[in-house]
DNA sequence: GTCTATAACGAGATAGAC
DNA sequence: GTCTATCTCGTTATAGAC
């Protein structure tokens, strides 16, 4: 999980970078905006990221250790499906307090523009976070402490399309109450004990092509 | 509802940026980009609209009232709360069918960007777009045809930021059947008549601020 | 209305000194 | 590693001829 250690100046153009990502867009910031407020210059930038597509792959690949570790700590201090449930979507939580977007879902708003590395590594992070929420909601519905009548990959796949869109949203507005009230119903839906008529099941299908590498 | 009708070159303009801003964003795309489709010169571009801030919120102005017309006949056509809403979904699915993303929604990721007034133009797309909705899904629990919790106002705004979250999910594994999927849950959960746990119900708070203009 | 030409600027990127 | 200086290109935008 953990990649191998970036410089730390490095790591300063990452978290400046990243900021700028998920407020104004990969395509909404330049080298000029992320030198000015690390009082460098441009031409220090290139030298620890060759090109803008190099510094755009970094940011995911980070990000993806990030959120895989927090998933993790999740799964090791959790007692329960619904508590890691609970735990995940505080995750999204805290982003959107810091007035910023879910990093990926902002770059998938962008992705046709975006450089194919860094189209894959954005596919690898939501595939992976999806297969955790799956793994997650399955755990829960076995031990009853979940419902729904979808197959797990598909409910995790809505789950997190809802919270990337609440987020969307919540972001033009600047109310982040709207983003937990969307929270709110998604969590309460899945911990509802209630029969409901069957949603068509996708028989298999699915799963398209999760990115294995 | 109708806007004073644009000169024919204006509208083919529009269509071509607007196609671009979705499939792009308003960020992702040039005059130059619109000018090479249109066979015509950037500078002619600037006749019809001044700067590309122009150009942004004629995209908005006209969606909105292409929109806004559509949901009118939905409103005429239809027979039942339920039946509105499978045709407002559908709306959504035939702009993923084109391998778009709704335009506002594209526009909301780079909000942060945008001109003022794209960005005032567009929260009056999501109120109007939310209020008419709302007002269907109120109708339709009156009448006993669909079932949920909050106040319609709320889970209109959810059923919205769900959609735009698929769409902008599915767009980047090019794959729409995420989106269908996720757009069968959400309508399936409101059809489904069953005992939910109260989810926390905000009194009142909530229509911060519907942006009358 | 559409063109040519160009201005004015900012973007990503490189060379080479320190 | 960071700097200065420079390059090249794409962007929005304008002036003025046709």
């Amino acid at each position: 999980m953990a990649e191998t250690p970036l410089p730390p100046a490095a790591e300063r153009i990452l978290d400046i970078a990243e900021r700028l990502a998920q407020t104004r867009g990969f395509n909404g910031f330049s080298y000029a905006d992320v030198a000015q407020e690390l009082s460098v210059t441009k031409a220090s930038l290139h030298y620890h990221f060759r090109s803008k597509a190099d510094l755009g792959l970094a940011l995911i690949v980070r990000y993806q250790s990030v959120f895989g570790g927090a998933l993790s700590e999740i799964g090791e201090k959790s007692r329960s499906a619904r508590e890691k449930v609970r735990r995940y979507v505080a995750l999204y939580d805290s982003v959107m307090r810091e007035d910023r977007m879910c990093l990926c879902g902002m770059l998938a708003a962008e992705y046709a523009t975006l450089p194919p590395p860094m189209q894959e590594e954005l596919r690898r992070f939501f595939d992976a976070n999806e297969a955790w929420l799956a793994a997650v909601l399955d755990e829960g519905r076995r031990s009853g402490e979940l419902y729904f009548p979808e197959q797990p990959e598909e409910r995790a796949r809505v789950f997190v399309g809802a919270l990337e869109g609440a987020m969307l949203m919540a972001r033009s507005y600047m109310d982040d109450r709207r983003f937990r009230s969307a929270a709110e119903y998604l969590m309460a839906d899945l911990e509802a004990r209630a029969a409901r008529p069957r949603t068509r099941q996708k028989r298999k299908a699915t799963v398209k092509r999760a990115a294995r590498r």
